[in-house]
DNA sequence: TATAGTTGTAACATTAATTATTACAACTAT
DNA sequence: ATAGTTGTAATAATTAATGTTACAACTATA
C-alpha cells in the first residue's frame, strides 16, 4: 500500500498558499478547489499542520498562512505532521506469528533494526527537501 | 498508510525454509502455521517469489526451496517481488488537482523528481541489507 | 496406475482503512 | 446583528487488504 495522498495534498496547499496570499482569502473553499477534494479534508489537513506549527488559521475570518519561512520547512515536517503511517511505524508486521515457532518467535527481533534503517533513510533524505525547493520549482513550470 | 504485511510474510518465509529444509517437508500448510496465516496466502507469496526467481517449488510432491545463496537475495529484491506498492510508486498522489489552478496544474511536475529521490533512498538502503543478514541475526536470537 | 498429498488459482467473504459528506456549533471581522 | 468561516463529530461511501472455500492440475510413490 501507497503512502497517504494526504502528504502530497498537504504538499498542495502549502504550494496554494504561498502562490495566492497576496490575491485572495485562501480558505478552506479556495484550497478544496485547487486540490479539488471536499473542504472538510482539507480543514483536517490545515488543523494537523496548524497543530505542527507550521501554519496559522484565524477562525472565522478566513485565512491560512504559512507560519515559519519556506526553507525551515521540510518535507519530513510535513510528513510527520499529517500522519502518514500508524503509529510511525513505515512497515506493517503480521500481527500474530507462532510463538511455538523458533521462527516465528524471533522474526520481530531479527527485522526491527533494519527496517528501522530503511526508514530512517527515507526520512532522513525527506529532511533534505525543503518546500523552498518545491514552490520554486512550482513556480519555474508555472510560468512556462 | 503502512507497507504491506506481505514484505515481512516474506523474509518470514525464508527465515522459516532456511532454519527447517532439513528436518521438515516444507509446505505452505507448514509455513502457514510459523507465519500464522491461511495457507493460500502463503502460496500466493511463494508464487510471486517463484516468478521473481527467488525460490523454487515442485507442485504436487510439496517443497519450497530458496533458489539462491542468501547474501544474494536483497530485501529490496523481496520487497519488489511481492509488490508492496502500487505500480512501484510508494507515494499516493491525489487524483485529480484543478487544472485551471496554476497550482494544481503543476503540482505534479514540481513534486514528481522529490518523490522519487525519496523512494531511491529507500530502495536503497533495502539494497544494502541480504538474506544473509537476515538470518545470521535471527539464528543468534534463537540461540538465546 | 490408483492414491494421497500438494500446488495454483478463481471466486468470494470479511475486515479494515481511507476518503468523502453532511451538519452544526463556535468564532471573527465588519 | 450578520455573513462568512473554522472546528469537529457523526456517518456514509469507497477502496484496498486480507482471509477463506473449493477444486482442478500435478507429482511422487506404493
Amino acid at each position: 500500500m501507497q503512502i497517504s495522498s494526504r502528504f502530497t495534498m498537504a504538499i498542495h496547499i502549502f504550494a496554494c498558499i504561498d502562490t495566492f496570499q497576496n490575491d485572495y482569502k485562501i480558505t478552506s473553499d479556495f484550497l478544496a478547489d485547487s486540490v479539488n477534494v471536499n473542504p472538510v479534508v482539507i480543514r483536517r489537513l490545515l488543523s494537523q499542520l496548524k497543530s505542527a506549527g507550521l501554519v496559522n488559521i484565524t477562525r472565522g475570518s478566513g485565512g491560512a498562512a504559512i507560519a515559519k519561512p519556506l526553507d525551515e520547512i521540510t518535507l519530513l515536517d510535513i510528513y510527520n505532521a499529517v500522519e502518514c503511517v500508524d503509529n510511525g511505524e513505515l512497515f506493517h508486521f503480521h500481527e500474530n506469528p507462532n510463538m511455538q515457532c523458533p521462527v516465528g518467535k524471533n522474526i520481530h527481533n531479527a527485522l526491527d533494526d533494519k527496517l528501522s534503517r530503511i526508514q530512517k533513510a527515507m526520512e532522513n533524505e525527506m529532511q533534505k527537501i525543503t518546500l523552498a525547493d518545491v514552490i520554486r520549482d512550482a513556480q519555474s513550470f508555472i510560468k512556462k
